[in-house]
RNA sequence: UCCGGCGUAGCUCAGCUGGCAGAGCAAGUGGCUGUUAACCACUGGGUCGUAGGUUCGAGUCCUACCGCCGGAGCCA
């Protein structure tokens, strides 16, 4: 039997007879030709069955087949000027593996909701691959680029006993006797971790049960957090600059081909180069005002409000220094400011929004029992983080990178229901 | 949770001031040696989201409910 070849190396077995393992994308025909669109997981390629080439069981075969049948197909690689990719298969023999009848997918046009209710074959069309395969590639490159930098990954639990950010937005489980909640963020342990190595990050699942219903929300996300014991806020705007560049420039070297078939516009990604602009709050509701949105001071932006503020700059900008009020509890003051917090995120251009969002952790045992307090939140079980500034507290920093809104805004996807294989939104737990 | 929009064939949709339920694609049959969401001909396919109401007559008008889509708030 002939090698089995995977559908991406095909233009090494150039004139060579070969095997093709996958299923049937589409399928045209012509009288005494039959043109079958296979798809094997690394690409599509055209196979041409032709009556004068085969027995007449095999173009039998051929002629009959439902989209989306498995099948191996042998024949012979052949350069073809028409072909999107330079080759197809001069098809000699083929084996039905299983033959599929009535595909939901077909090669029309279908509503969300739809394709949603089929997500598990509709990550088998080409756009879905292709989003998909560019996830995989910014988590990669995510990892590498602490990994490569003195990083120590630290898993965080997913199980916690209460909440980082004091919202009532949690998802409640039991466990065992007592109520458990599904973390919203590593954030307080990899605080821990920080002063056991200095430098770390964690990547994992984190869950929101806020009823958002927008093109920027899920309720089971992706997020990579970095913290680093002795970096300040100024330090860690650095850190997000550096890596959220490393992660485009490298992203739109290795994924070009599936950012092509995206139709993404690159030059956008190719100005996303150091240094950010970096405006303080302050500036940014000076600046909103300006422009004529009705921003008070003290509040959060909205998404219109952030959409103004990035598209006055050509690349994504770090606002830094909110009002504590509309902070977390573990945000450190800013002491030029009592008001302020030094805390920062990060607004990609375009419209996407926040992708990141963190800042310089308070340090001091008191000052943090007082912030507790002031959020109504009870000690008892954030004693363990008390005891970080018990023994040995140090400047530190960190923040937190949503892996869906990069992938959205790196592919140009109106909506991060399609960044992650199976999304759960609020009104989707299937499939 | 609030505001707006939409539920008609397997899918995407049309259906006007109430009067015989439609198209394209998909499926089935046949045709075509170079198709690229192939094309051409024919065939089958419906509890018009659900429950009430108005009317001689409701896909169409009214009420309630259910589901979905978009946006807001909140956040990554």
């Amino acid at each position: 039997m002939p090698d089995i070849i995977r559908i991406n190396d095909v233009s090494a077995w150039e004139d060579k007879e070969v095997v093709i393992e996958g299923w049937l994308y589409n399928k045209r025909s012509s009288g005494k030709l039959h043109f079958l669109q296979v798809r094997d997981g690394s690409g599509t390629i055209q196979c041409v069955v032709f009556q004068g080439d085969v027995s007449p069981d095999v173009f039998e075969r051929a002629s009959d087949l439902g989209q989306e049948s498995s099948l191996r197909v042998m024949g012979t690689v052949r350069a073809d000027a028409r072909s999107s990719i330079g080759f197809e298969i001069g098809v000699s023999d083929i084996e039905i593996v299983h033959r599929a009848e009535d595909y939901p997918i077909t090669p029309k046009e279908h509503g969300t909701a739809f394709l949603m209710d089929h997500r598990h074959l509709w990550l088998r069309s080409s756009r879905q691959h292709a989003i998909l395969s560019v996830r995989a590639e910014i988590v990669k490159v995510c990892r590498d680029y602490y990994d490569n930098n003195g990083f120590t990954l630290v898993d965080a639990p997913i199980f916690t006993p209460s909440s980082c950010e004091g919202t009532s937005t949690l998802f409640e489980t039991d466990y065992f006797d007592e109520t458990a909640y599904l973390t919203q963020s590593g954030q307080l342990y990899m605080e821990a971790a920080a002063m056991a190595f200095g430098k770390v990050y964690c990547f994992g699942p984190t869950f929101r049960a806020e009823k958002s219903k927008t093109r920027r929300h899920l309720t089971e996300f992706w997020m990579i957090e970095p913290e680093v014991a002795y970096m300040d806020l100024s330090g860690n705007m650095d850190l997000a600059e550096d890596f959220i560049c490393y992660v485009v420039q490298r992203v739109i070297e290795t994924c070009r081909p599936e950012l092509m078939a995206l139709q993404r516009d690159l030059a956008p990604l190719q100005r996303v180069q150091k240094p950010f602009p970096r405006i303080s709050y302050s500036d940014a509701h000076e600046l909103l005002k300006d422009a004529g949105c009705d921003h008070t001071w003290g509040e959060d932006f909205g998404a219109e409000d952030e959409t103004v503020l990035a598209n006055a700059h050509d690349r994504p900008v770090i606002v830094h220094r909110y009002p504590s009020a509309c902070k977390a509890f573990y945000m450190k003051g800013d002491p030029d400011d009592s008001q302020l917090a030094l805390c920062m995120d990060v607004l990609a251009p375009e419209g996407y929004g926040e992708i990141v969002g963190g800042g310089q952790r308070e340090d001091d045992l008191e000052v943090l029992r007082r912030k507790l307090a002031e959020h109504g939140l009870d000690e008892a079980p954030f004693q363990w983080y008390l005891d970080l500034r018990d023994y040995g507290s140090v400047p530190h920093s960190g923040f937190g990178l949503g892996i869906e809104r990069t992938v959205a805004w790196i592919c140009g996807l109106s909506h991060v229901r399609e960044t992650i294989p199976f999304p759960r939104l609020l009104q989707r737990l299937y499939p």
